[in-house]
RNA sequence: GCCGGGGUGGCCAAACUGGUCUAGGCAGCGGACUUAAAAUCCGUGGUCCCUUCGGGGGCAUGUGGGUUCGAAUCCCACCCCCGGCACCA
């Protein structure tokens, strides 16, 4: 476009990269460290963070969301004085690139760094303030090193640690997968049922912070209560006890965990999971061994959905021995059955049909004894014409010297008494399993690790980071890494001893790498540590986190586990890592979530080129609060850019037709009410900004002040003040809308006020100007309303009724009845209340 | 089953601490400009009834109750939708 003429429309694409260009060739949103030269330390500090994308393919509406929302909140704290960090970068390392690898046989970096080019290129082109500076990608070696730098510090103080663990193994992807990573029994990557097998892997200890996980829940500033209710759940502490059962044949011991150490007595009969690894033992000679052992192997090949299915019916076999019930002598028949699950608790439990559900359906379908300890009826709940099973409180019955007391009371009674006898004592069981990170893939982080013969597992040290990713030449696993084939990688030298040594081939979850991201951003080109402990203290916490709430639990939890790690390593002095956290609703089309199958995706792209960045930005903010969905229109864009072109028109016709500089000063009449409306703007959008992020009522405001500015403004450019209030305005709508369409924003603002809106204090309403004169007092009669006035904003109560009463239609009401009472509410309403 | 979050015009939604239900947008309808169209600008927006055409009234926030001078908002019961967890002992 020649630059001399005034284009008669408005032209996005030419104001998008004009602003762009500015914003890249002044470097205008890197911000320094503390220690720098240019480190400004008279502002206080504000990390931004959006999640970082997954780079497949080209960036969809979600990223676009996410950024459009992280970046209005980094423009609005910028300009409230913040000295704000905002970086980005990708979290590269990861299956899909490595199964479209598999296919294409071509080396997975090389999908990743073209998909991370076309995201780049996006977020240029959206826009989006980033500083720069700070961007890498998960799968570069100068990050992956202080992936494994952080590994081996986990190592060191116990907290990596590998063991053989029954774990999910995904069949079709190859791999195990970690306990978050199995959706309804099936994998979570690819939909395949998996399996369970019995394997060596590399496990994180975050078990060691559940408690900690839970209780620093009250250091956070604001965080989705759903999300805290989610981790809680997850990581699902229970109180309790443990009992410990003996079978006296075998001399062996078997402590299970309980929640009802008050239902002891009603215990009659015993259940092992089928992966209790005693069952062999105990079954062995006796007449149930084939019996048993046939159980058990069905089980092991039963997928965990089959297993734990909606309506299955109880299955088990008899052990053929017993144990003693420690409260009474009683010696119960052991079972195996798989509705008894090894992962929680000790993996056996004592079964107490008549107050337990699940036991009760298997003692009716073995024909097991059912004995009530606590009295108490359910009849709405209950199975049988007893009101059993029942798990409500009540009285205890055939509980020896327990009879009579209530349950509840009697609960800490009994688990002290067993204690006192060291047949079991209090116990908090958690459902939170450790973190299984190791992966029999090849596109991860490299686990630092040699095998030697003479020395066993040796750390690689420090100085030989990072262990480099070596190039391999088929990237398909068959049930072991695909880095065993590097042979000249793996075979190597041990560290210690200098003898013959093998690598561990194994790679990391990719939860790993970005389970510390947020911290290198901050000090990214630091090659002497992963951050400095000044730098990192000084940004840390994240203030505003934002992202899609599928990450409620696996990666906000596994964050949050490193943080505390490292904390407690004296690397940090935070504990939390994200102190408040915004999780956005997802976009859908035709009231469906986005798929390419169902062809109704939106790309970004596209839209941009069609109508530029900010109005998909602002529609995008528009459309829905963004904590809620929101489904997508093209009406709706088209919608935004009419809006947009609007204002920029206005801003074209205010510079033409005002002078700049001109004074508001005693502005009167419709001037005053467009200044009042600039206010009211300024106020509403502020608050609906920042603690509120409901940009949809922000973006309403600034809506209905560019309607006032057209109703008002060709009665107002004839003298001086109005001209000046016209052109105030419409810089303020300018200004108020930057933070969601930052091009048109700075656009409209220079034209107005020649200057760089983003270096510009965001505006403060004038107290004075949000105050009215008059106001429109409701009157109401028996609740009904009947009338609107018009009063003096100082009014006085005895007035305001006078006036009510006053009015035509509330006489008409009246009709001569009796007034019973009179509510009044200054500034808003008089109710005439009559019979 | 348990734990969260929801249900407001034709559609997306607004309504702050109980006080004018439906701001803003989309779609629609009417008008201005135009030879015409697009674009733009202005107006009009729940529903039913009455009207002397000024307006007036009834009913409306998933359903049914309750509290209150007054309820989309608070309480109770129920229906439906979305998300999470689920044989967790």
């Amino acid at each position: 476009m020649n630059e001399d003429q005034t284009p008669d429309r408005y032209d996005p694409q030419a104001i998008e990269r004009k602003w762009q260009l500015v914003w890249e060739a002044e470097n205008t949103w890197v911000v320094a460290n503390p220690g720098s030269p240019e480190f400004d330390a008279s502002k206080p500090k504000s990390y931004v963070l959006e999640m970082l994308p997954y780079p497949s393919g080209d960036p969809h509406v979600g990223h676009l969301k996410t950024y459009s929302v992280g970046d209005a909140i980094a423009h609005f704290r910028r300009r409230r004085g913040f000295s704000v960090v905002h970086p980005m970068g990708y979290d590269a390392f990861g299956l899909p690139a490595e199964n479209n690898a598999i296919q294409t046989g071509e080396h997975p970096r090389k999908a990743t760094e073209e998909s991370i080019a076309s995201f780049r290129e996006q977020f240029m082109r959206w826009g989006i303030s980033i500083d720069w500076t700070r961007e890498f990608g998960t799968h570069e070696p100068r990050y992956y090193r202080w992936t494994q730098w952080i590994f081996l510090k986990l190592f060191e103080r116990g907290l990596a640690h590998r063991h053989e663990a029954p774990v999910h193994w995904c069949p079709k992807d190859q791999t195990v997968l970690a306990n978050e990573q199995v959706i309804d029994g099936h994998c979570e990557r690819c939909g395949t049922l998996v399996e369970l097998r019995q394997l060596e892997q590399w496990f994180f200890r975050i078990t060691e912070y559940a408690q900690e996980l839970l209780d620093d829940f009250d250091l956070l500033e604001s965080w989705p209560e759903s999300v805290i209710t989610m981790q809680r759940n997850w990581i699902g502490r229970s109180e309790g006890a443990e009992v410990v059962f003996r079978c006296e044949d075998l001399d062996l011991d078997f402590p299970v965990f309980t929640t009802r150490p008050d239902t002891l007595f009603g215990a009659t009969f015993f259940v092992l999971a089928p992966e209790h690894p005693l069952v062999e033992r105990l079954a062995e000679g006796t007449e149930h061994e084939r019996a048993v052992r046939d159980y058990v192997n069905e089980s092991a090949r039963a997928s965990v959905e089959e297993r734990a299915g909606e309506e299955h019916q109880k299955t088990g076999v008899p052990l053929g021995r017993e144990v003693t019930n420690p409260v009474n002598g009683e010696r119960i028949p052991m079972f195996v059955a798989d509705y008894v699950v090894m992962e929680y608790g000790t993996g056996a439990v004592m079964a107490v049909p008549a107050h337990d559900e699940r036991d009760y359906d298997f003692a009716t379908t073995f024909d097991l004894p059912i004995r009530r300890v606590i009295e108490g009826t359910d009849p709405e709940e209950s199975q049988d014409e007893d009101g059993l099973p029942y798990t409500g409180d009540g009285a205890m019955v055939n509980s020896g010297r327990f009879d009579g007391q209530n349950n509840r009371e009697a609960y800490d009674e009994i688990v002290a008494w067993l204690e006192s006898d060291g047949r079991g004592k209090p116990t908090v069981n958690f459902r939170l399993r450790d973190w299984l990170v190791s992966r029999q893939r090849y596109w991860g982080c490299p686990i630092p690790i040699v095998y030697c013969d003479e020395c066993g597992m040796v750390p690689v040290p420090e100085d030989q980071l990072p262990v480099l990713l070596p190039d391999v030449e088929e990237y398909a696993p068959k049930g072991k890494s695909p880095l065993a084939a590097a042979e000249e990688w793996v075979n190597t030298e041990c560290p210690k001893c200098g003898g013959e040594a093998r690598r561990e081939t194994d790679t990391m979850d990719t939860f790993v790498d970005s389970s510390w991201y947020f911290l290198r951003y901050l000090d990214p080109n630091n090659d002497e540590q992963a951050w400095a402990r000044e730098v990192a203290d000084y940004w840390m916490p994240v203030d505003q986190y934002i992202g899609g709430v599928e990450h409620a639990i696996l990666h906000l939890m596994y964050a949050r586990f490193f943080m505390k790690a490292l904390h407690d390593m004296d690397l940090l002095s935070d504990r939390e890592p994200f102190a408040n956290l915004f999780t956005q609703g997802m976009i859908t089309r035709d009231g469906a979530k986005m798929s390419k199958s169902r062809g109704n995706t939106v790309s970004p792209a596209e839209y941009t080129d069609k109508y530029g960045a900010d109005s998909l930005r602002t529609y995008i903010c528009f459309m829905a609060p963004p904590i809620k969905g929101g489904d997508w229109t093209d009406e709706g864009v088209e919608g935004i850019f009419r809006f947009l072109a609007r204002l920029w028109r206005l801003g074209g016709e205010a510079a033409a037709r005002t002078d700049a500089g001109g004074s508001t000063d005693g502005a009167t009449g419709p001037a005053r009410e467009l200044l009042a409306k600039s206010n009211w703007a300024i106020d509403k959008v502020s608050r609906d900004i920042d603690p509120r992020f409901q940009f949809n009522t922000a973006i309403s405001a600034v809506m209905e002040l560019v309607n006032e500015i057209y109703r008002l403004k060709d009665g107002l450019y004839g003298d001086p003040v109005g001209a000046a209030t016209v052109r105030l305005a419409t810089s303020t709508a300018a200004s108020l809308l930057f933070p969601f369409a930052p091009h048109l924003g700075s656009e409209v603002y220079e034209l107005l006020e020649g200057k760089r809106v983003w270096e510009q204090p965001w505006p403060e309403a004038d107290p004075a100007l949000l105050e009215r004169d008059t106001y429109m007092l409701v009157v109401q009669v028996n609740g009904k309303l009947r009338d609107r006035i018009e009063v003096a904003s100082d009014t006085a109560e005895e007035e305001l009724v006078e006036l009510a009463k006053g009015s035509d239609n509330v006489q008409r009401h009246l009709d001569g009845k009796a007034i019973v009472k009179e509510v009044v509410v200054p500034g808003r309403l008089v109710n005439l209340v009559v019979r």
